[in-house]
DNA sequence: AGCACGCCGACT
DNA sequence: GTCGGCGTGCTC
């Protein structure tokens, strides 16, 4: 039997079963194989076969893991497609599809060894350490190496194990652990001797002197009049009692637990509500989607914000449901919030499955069994990117909302898939129709539209009729040159922001960059410090009075001095969130401020609580990176100022505008989503720039024309498919030998399509030299058979000694 | 990817 | 003298 192991390895493992193993065994069922010297993996079945292996022999499996295929056969034929076409391994596929619970590793216990006569011990040369592991098996069976660890408080334990196994005092065992266990909820209930009448009332008697007792009791059967299950944190809480008092009920033996399995997918809000109406705009979408998936099986929704995608969504899924089929509604993680899967509950209720990577693991086994169940809770699954990896029976709609986000790609680790393609791959193979949305189509998925390879549905009106804001483009070069500015804001910023606080309104600020600022250096000498184990400066953060690295994390206390001259002239050069947020506490003393970046949304509700405040009103200013662009719907926000759009637009990348024009358009969107009509204001250097007089008036049509024009020039998607080869390696020469040695080999047969090796703008990261080639890919050149000579290629490369340590990573459709 | 094996520098 | 750094090679 073939299987596929969850590790980068091209080749499939051959293992030996017996007879009624292989009438068992279907392809997409999970064995456990031993693996190597001393490790037990999870595998998938791929064949059953009679081919006996030459050169070596087939070792046994370990254990069966499944009664049934957990991956179907749709599934396995995508997931196929999906390692040829992102050029990785299909071991790398399963391990980004399955959740983690579903691919155990074994891990290694030890326990005293049966021959050992633990008398004799005393006599034999034992190391202090040794004896304390020995001490510890005395009292305990078996032992974790993490709990070897923690005994002897070090890491290193390999030594001291292995002093034991050979005086033959100890065995090792590798163990499968299975990690995934169902939910169990306590409950209570009175004990059945108490249950006739008679003895009822003797109990209660002898409970009058302890009245929080008998108030338990009596609560206890008053809920069992409306619940069959009363559950003890229920009961509790009714009787207002403490965990003491339910403990000694129980060990009276008055009461009784039991536990129940619980699913953590249920929902128990209240039953869905019939779907709203749609406005006329909406209806005339609808029907248009329709028609479309009549003739096409991929729709383009160009809709601007806030003109009801969601409901147009909300219908068309509806009418799926009632073909009883499954659907898939892929967002990016970030705009997968809770305001959003409450709407779809509303119109949904039970039916709803959300999967992403914030839930636990027990969350994702379930979602992933009830979908593979086709069970009533999971006809719609909302979830990220990985929601396109779930075992669906008939998939009959495909939504890929925001379609144009760079974050449904992913790059590290592989697959270095796109959310996007991947789902429209998924709904291919199942028949189903793909809707993309998005108020910013992806240049890539409007050419496709334009080229009528998919259809397309414009929504021009914000629902009621709500007007876009105004937009307004600040010279800075002219503000600064008649002294109108007031740190990094212009007197027009301020004054929009004194009128909206004046207002009682609220405002967001958009800076792409966090930290203090990005750049220190000193006046003297010109020197700023410079990571030391990337090419990049450090970023100056304020509020920890810290120079930080934003490659690796590495970090040190702000300096005094200039650590080349000694001089204390060091000045900050360029600005972050955290600039703007201390220039506003100056500026505003009255207003309350926030700041939304990774460096205030670490923790794990940090992010949440911020929403919060925001919808509560709590906060007046909100300045954030990129995050502030996403997802948020507030009704009260009049006023958005972008800091710096230039830092946006000269972005060294072939997407820079196209990724500006969305980024600004998306950012403007928060600003006035009721009547009333909000205002955005862009500050730049480059006021007569295209993509920003573009985005003023909201013009995708010629934001496209023009930058589509562009790639066609300098032949760049959607023009010419692009795969990306970086070679890492801690050794420059090597690296930059490995880059000229690809290129070469590449060029051979690829001509003037490999561009590089070039050194990528940061050309160090964790002491890892970077080198980039770019292969590019004509339309009427045959992407397998190109795929096929880059994966020679590199299986060349290698086979070289002096490259074993380079790393090199593929990158197909890079971002 | 892990993990074991094997060869050279900084420390109890 | 050892510990442990990571280069090298293999996994059915």
């Amino acid at each position: 039997m073939d299987v596929v192991l969850p590790i980068p390895l091209r080749q499939a493992f051959t293992y030996a079963i017996n007879k009624d193993e292989a009438a068992f065994l279907q392809r997409g069922m999970r064995v456990s194989v031993p693996f190597g010297k001393s490790k037990i993996y999870t595998a998938l079945v791929d064949c059953i076969h009679q081919q006996t292996p030459q050169g070596y022999e087939a070792k046994e499996i370990d254990q069966i893991l499944d009664e049934k295929p957990l991956v179907t056969a749709q599934q396995w034929k995508h997931w196929e497609w999906m390692a040829s076409y992102y050029l990785c391994t299909l071991g790398e596929v399963i391990r980004a599809a399955l959740p983690s619970a579903f691919l155990l590793e074994s891990e290694t216990l030890i326990h005293l060894a049966p021959s050992f006569d633990i008398t004799t011990i005393d006599s034999m040369p034992i190391t202090d350490e040794g004896f304390l592991v020995l001490e510890a098996l005395q009292h305990q069976s078996s032992l974790h190496i993490n709990d070897v660890r923690s005994i002897l408080d070090q890491k290193s334990v390999v030594r001291v194990i292995q002093e034991l196994l050979q005086k033959g005092c100890i065995e090792v065992k590798e163990t499968l652990y299975e990690s995934y266990s169902p939910k169990q909820k306590r409950y209570l209930r009175l004990a059945p001797q108490f249950t006739s009448e008679e003895n009822l009332r003797e109990l209660l008697d002898t409970l009058s002197r302890a009245p929080k007792q008998r108030d338990v009791l009596m609560n206890l059967f008053t809920l069992q009049a409306s619940e069959k299950n009363v559950g003890s944190v229920l009961l509790q809480k009714k009787s207002d009692a403490s965990a003491a008092t339910l403990r000694t009920l129980i060990d009276k033996g008055i009461l009784e637990e039991y536990f129940l399995q619980q699913d953590r997918v249920f929902y128990d809000g209240e039953d869905p509500s019939s779907t709203k109406a749609l406005s006329e705009a909406q209806e005339r979408a609808y029907q248009e989607i329709l028609l479309s998936f009549e003739q096409q099986q991929i729709c383009l929704l160009h809709g601007v914000t806030s003109s009801g995608k969601t409901e147009i969504y909300v219908k068309l899924i509806e009418t799926v449901l009632r073909q009883g089929k499954q659907v898939l509604y892929m967002l990016p993680e970030i705009a997968l919030t809770t305001q959003l899967i409450g709407r779809l509950q509303e119109y949904f209720g039970a039916k709803v499955a959300v999967y992403h990577s914030k839930y636990s693991v027990n969350e994702r086994v379930e979602v992933w069994n009830n979908v593979l169940e086709n069970k009533e809770k999971a006809q719609v699954v909302i979830g990220a990117r990985s929601s396109l990896f779930l075992p669906f029976h008939e998939l009959g709609l495909v939504i890929v909302d925001e379609e144009h986000e760079p974050s449904f790609k992913q790059y590290n680790p592989a697959p270095r898939y796109h959310g996007r393609d991947a789902a429209m791959m998924l709904a291919h193979f199942h028949e189903a129709k793909t809707l993309l949305g998005s108020a910013t189509p992806s240049l890539e998925s409007y050419y496709n539209a334009q080229q009528e390879k998919y259809g397309l549905v414009s929504l021009t009106e914000r629902f009621g009729k709500v007007l876009l804001p105004e937009m307004e483009l600040v010279d800075l070069q002219e503000a600064y040159r008649k002294k109108k500015m007031t740190g990094h804001f212009s007197e027009t910023l301020l004054l929009a922001m004194k009128e909206t606080l004046e207002g009682g309104e609220q405002i967001i600020l958009f800076q792409n960059r966090r930290g203090y600022s990005p750049v220190v250096s000193c006046t003297t000498c010109g020197v700023s410090p410079q990571c030391p184990n990337c090419d990049v400066s450090l970023t100056y953060h304020q509020h920890k009075n810290q120079l930080r690295c934003h490659y690796c994390g590495y970090h040190i206390a702000m300096l005094q001095s200039c650590m080349a001259c000694g001089m204390e002239t060091l000045d900050t050069k360029g600005f972050g969130t955290e600039q703007i947020e201390t220039e506003l506490h100056s500026l505003f003393p009255e207003a309350r401020i926030a700041r939304m970046d990774q460096d205030t949304t670490r923790g794990k509700h940090a992010y949440g609580k911020l929403i919060e405040k925001l919808e509560q009103q709590e906060i007046d200013i909100l300045v954030g990176t990129q995050m502030v662009a996403k997802g948020l719907d507030f009704r009260n926000v009049r006023l958005v100022g972008v800091m710096h759009a230039d830092n946006l637009l000269n972005f060294p990348d072939f997407r820079a505008h196209e990724r500006s024009f969305q980024l600004l358009l998306q950012v403007a969107g928060r600003a006035g989503r009721t009547q009333k009509r909000g205002k955005v204001l862009i500050q730049t250097y480059n006021p007569n720039h295209q993509i920003l007089q573009q985005v003023t008036v909201n013009d995708y049509e010629s934001m496209y024309k023009d930058e589509t024009e562009e790639r066609y020039q300098y032949k760049y998607p959607p023009y010419y498919r692009a795969i990306k080869i970086t070679c890492k390696a801690r050794n420059f020469v090597t690296m930059q030998q490995a880059g000229q040695w690809l290129a070469q080999a590449l060029s051979l047969q690829l001509k003037e399509h490999v561009l590089g090796p070039e050194q990528p703008p940061v050309g160090r990261i964790r002491n890892e030299y970077l080198t980039c080639l770019l292969v590019k890919i004509p339309k009427q050149q045959s992407l397998p058979k190109t795929k096929g000579y880059i994966n020679q290629v590199y299986r060349r490369f290698s086979a070289i000694k002096e490259f074993s340590s380079v790393k090199v990573v593929l990158d197909v459709d890079p971002a």
